[in-house]
DNA sequence: GATAGTTTCATACAAGTGTTTGAAATGCAA
DNA sequence: TTGCATTTCAAACACTTGTATGAAACTATC
């Protein structure tokens, strides 16, 4: 293999391309054109269109798990084999938030396209996303050690409250600020995150009887 | 106009094949051929694909909205211009979920329709979930009049956080049901909607040094 | 039952899509 | 340099898409 040159041009420009202006309306040879290469570099060297949509999204995706799974692992370790919950769950939604919010004009082209995926949900990536499911068991089975006296359902409806704070308040971003006319600040990511888990850590640890609606639903 | 016959035809079919098969691959003819109806027929009644898929949205949100109106102002009047936030949460998410979980075998095409709607998210209809910020404004009134005490940007969080555990939940249901292998049960619906209802109550009233989570947001 | 307005239909159009092809260029080893 | 594999390129291919057209069929009114 000589140089990547063709191959990295062609990942740069696409990925710069769907952030800016959604999977949707970007063809091949837009990215091509971008990239300054010739058109049918693009099935050369992924194969297909939907090929070269998955390599982007992997990439970026194994990252933030990568980065998920060292702060669990860490937190663990730290702990004896049981981490406090709220650290696993800053452990889920810290790497997705940070890597997607922040002050709009230095996000990264990563993180705007990270975000256009979570909005658009591409055919390629959808098929990815369902392969993820194993790497939730695991944080699954952490907040199972840190919380023992919790049912699984419980577990399961916690870590799910958890992933859509997150990625709701991502896909949403906009909505929100121009509903709180900017009130809500979406730049401290930091903030964002421990609201999230703040939330997240009530829904798993509020006991069984203090609400009436958390009641009913642990009666049946 | 004479009997609607070929319009509603059209409607009808394109419901149901975007439900069952998504936006991305149904086409006119699809349709067309579903309805029983010529091609052409499309562009004469609506005009263009897109506003075929506007009028379905539309149609099948402002039901959704109005529902959740009757309820939120049955509860205010109940309570003299004040409702209790649990019931102001409900009226915001209830009819969403009613409208999209129970039972697979016997989710209506509309149900299936705004499953598809939700997690596509194609540009017609993002143009109109834009100017749903006014009808979301009536919630956060309403939030804010049941506690006075809490801050808007409290407020909007907990209306941000709820929303995104109704529309996660019903996105990723699927999902959901296969990590907890089943144990979540998403059929009972009113028990899911209680669950939201008391994670977003926990949320909003939450005191403010309940968590060490939540302090910390509170303290900035 | 002729007429005007509406609706349906087969068909064509124009444009854009991802992909393929086969030749030309390039890089690299012997 | 020669030979071979890799990479690039322009061009064409094969299709699908939404939309437009103009004639035909229909419907209701007078």
């Amino acid at each position: 293999m000589a140089s990547d040159h063709t191959r990295s041009a062609i990942l740069a420009a696409a990925e710069r391309l769907y952030a800016d202006r959604g999977f949707g309306d970007v063809t091949l040879r837009d990215i091509v054109a971008e990239a300054g290469v010739n058109l049918a570099a693009v099935n050369y060297h992924f194969g297909s269109k939907d090929e070269l949509i998955a390599e982007l999204f992997v990439t970026r995706s194994i990252a933030t798990n990568r980065e998920r799974l060292r702060e669990l692992k860490a937190a663990e370790e730290a702990g004896g084999g049981r981490a406090p919950i709220e650290v696993i769950l800053r452990a889920l939604v810290g790497p997705t938030l940070r890597g997607c919010l922040g002050p709009e004009n230095q996000r990264s082209t990563a993180a705007r396209f990270m975000i256009r995926a979570s909005i658009e949900s591409v055919p390629p990536i959808r098929r990815i996303k369902n392969r993820e499911i194993d790497h939730l068991r695991k944080f699954a089975g952490a907040m199972r050690r840190s919380l023992p006296d919790r049912s699984d359902v419980d577990i399961y409806w916690g870590l799910n409250f958890a992933l859509a704070m997150a990625h709701h308040t991502i896909r949403e971003s906009e909505r929100l600020t121009k509903l709180s006319e900017g009130k809500c600040d979406l730049d401290h990511v930091e903030d964002v995150v421990e609201r999230v888990v703040s939330v997240a850590t009530m829904a798993l640890t509020a006991g069984r009887t203090e609400t009436k609606a958390a009641s009913k639903v642990a009666a049946r």
